[in-house]
DNA sequence: TTTAGCACTCAATGCCATCGAGTGCTAACA
DNA sequence: TGTTAGCACTCGATGGCATTGAGTGCTAAA
């Protein structure tokens, strides 16, 4: 593309993010010193609605960006930002001080991401398939309730209250808690072989009815029932945005936001081999979220992705800057989360 | 008050929280069979305005419950109503399929509140101060991260993840959790005492470094850290209330949803010894939400509060229907979460 | 005490004229 | 050939104005 029709759709982007208004040929030539005037403007602009870069409203209007024309600007136009010294200090300060354990992490993630952008954050948190047991403890509660608590090699901790005949003593369930650490230690849901769980039967046989609930739980917890989670942030702050002026809108919004699986999709996608994706007016999905566009990166411990975090905006969203801050946020989690599980050495 | 006053008075509130529109005479005369003519109907209601039991939005329009209305039919015409064989079918399966640990059986009784009242609802939970330690676990999970986990009695696992020196061997962590579990065994925050500390410290000196981690995380567990948390459902499909046709609605609500400190004290504020309390335009608080109410109630083990429950919505609610919801549910979470506590025995 | 009748009020609705931002086209200009 | 000034045209937005109708309050009769 010539380089003025560059500048000018450059313009037009720019200037309908910042004001959220049609954009004049009058005010490109004022405001962006393009040193032509109007009319010629007029031109290049035909010439781009042709091409599909920009719309019009209607004809009395000046011209919005279309999803071709934000994608222009994000793959070739945009100037990359760097987030500023304040808002790295704010991020840092936020997770050194307040966060202790993964639950938390998730959750201030989410909420620095809408803080920043201004828009709906989601934090995904993919099931981590594939990881292996690594402890499992009996605590008696009453004098009929146990409760099960196992501990997953990636950090997961799940527990639930068993019911338990009132002839099992603790000393019982301390044993069957050892057994079961020697026997399963490391393993995964698929190498737990029937030998083995005839083993642990033939040892522990006599409390059958325990164990049997036991396995359960351990088989729960190392098989795919964990499934995805999504946390939502900010949904009430983007409601300021302009474009939510009317009460249409809004529903439409929450009930994008009530689809968890549309949200999955949007997160994972394509996105999952790249770094930062982004996907503007739901480019390549099913659902009809014409309006709306997701800035979108997964994070990872140790270079295996375990989840992704996104930012869900206006398709006039302030792409450099929510670029920028999904960027940011997807390294500090990944060294946050690899500092809680590896420890502070690697 | 007079018969046929209440009569119109309970005829406008009915009328209004079902249609959201002001109520003429006409439309009295015509729908509620008084017996009398649309101009005798007028009369009273002037009455009404007088003694301020109903407001008139603007000259040519009918009349509006005021708050005043509201409380009175609420305290003297309302009939109060159980919940239909269905209503009470689904919350008894859902409950029975889905709910394995507390998260669920509040993130449960959230949905199906607003579910069934097609407001917002609002889970509380209070700080279960007062409880004690049960259980700790020190499970090894790399060569210098530990889990620690604590148990409390009424049911609340914590975990962290601590720092260790790699010189600790795992059966090292095993002695330490051996020994706290001994000595610290059904004691809350204030009856540890400090010989007792000491005993401890003199036992496991030589790994002061983890001992003082897990210490300090068993005393965050015990003490009061564990803050009141709330959990919201349903906030979007209330928008679909004709209340929230205009944007700046939906705003205030979205702001009042986020002062948690609001919403606690509109749950928990006098509602403490009574059962189901109804606070019909936010009476009783400093913040504004005249246009709101809260129906709200207490929720308890074993006859001790531990959280609070609640449904906000516009004070055209269907308020008769909102009550039996919560009233119900109280009862069924209570018996939910002693079931799980205490066995099913009690 | 009740009610029919009637004048009155006022939000809502729809119509119309006006306004103005912005366009596209044409013709003149460099 | 590219640029620009000029101009007619479009169309949403705005505001004024009349109309409508639901609903009231008052008065006088039953």
């Amino acid at each position: 593309m010539e380089e003025r029709k560059q500048k000018v759709l450059l313009a037009i982007v720019q200037d309908f993010i910042a004001t959220a208004e049609p954009v004049g040929s009058r005010t490109i030539a004022k405001k962006y010193g393009l040193g032509v005037s109007p009319a010629t403007i007029r031109n290049e602009m035909a010439d781009l609605e042709e091409l599909g870069y920009i719309e019009q409203p209607h004809t009395s209007a000046g011209r919005v960006p279309s999803v071709r024309g934000y994608r222009y600007y994000v793959d070739y136009l945009m100037q990359k930002r760097e987030l500023s010294r304040d808002e790295e200090e704010l991020i840092r300060r936020e997770f050194e001080i307040k966060v202790r354990d993964v639950g938390q992490v998730i959750q201030k993630t989410g909420q620095l991401l809408s803080q920043l952008t201004c828009y709906t954050a989601m934090v995904l948190t993919q099931q981590m398939g594939g990881s292996s047991f690594k402890h499992v403890q009996l605590v008696p509660m009453s004098i009929n309730q146990t409760m099960v608590i196992v501990v997953m090699d990636n950090g997961a901790v799940h527990h639930r209250m068993i019911e338990t005949p009132e002839s099992i003593r603790p000393s019982d369930l301390e044993t069957l808690s050892k057994v079961l650490n020697a026997k399963l230690q490391g393993l995964t849901m698929e190498n737990i072989k029937l030998t083995l769980l005839k083993e642990i039967y033939f040892e522990l046989g006599k409390h059958k009815q325990v164990l049997d609930l036991a396995m359960e739980m351990i088989q729960d917890s190392l098989g795919l029932k964990d499934e995805d989670k999504i946390y939502l942030g900010g949904v009430f702050n983007m409601i300021n945005q302009p474009e939510f002026h009317n009460v249409e809108r809004v529903k439409t919004m929450l009930s994008i936001l009530e689809q968890e699986k549309l949200l999955c999709e949007l997160l994972t996608g394509q996105s999952w081999d790249k770094g930062v994706t982004v996907r503007i007016g739901g480019e390549i999905t099913d659902y009809d979220i014409k309006d709306y566009s997701v800035v979108a990166a997964p994070y990872s411990i140790s270079g295996r992705k375990i989840g992704s975090i996104g930012v869900l905006g206006p398709t006039r969203m302030d792409y450099a800057k929510v670029i920028s801050v999904v960027d940011f946020m997807t390294k500090n989690l990944s060294k946050t989360l690899e500092r809680m599980f590896l420890g502070r050495g690697r």
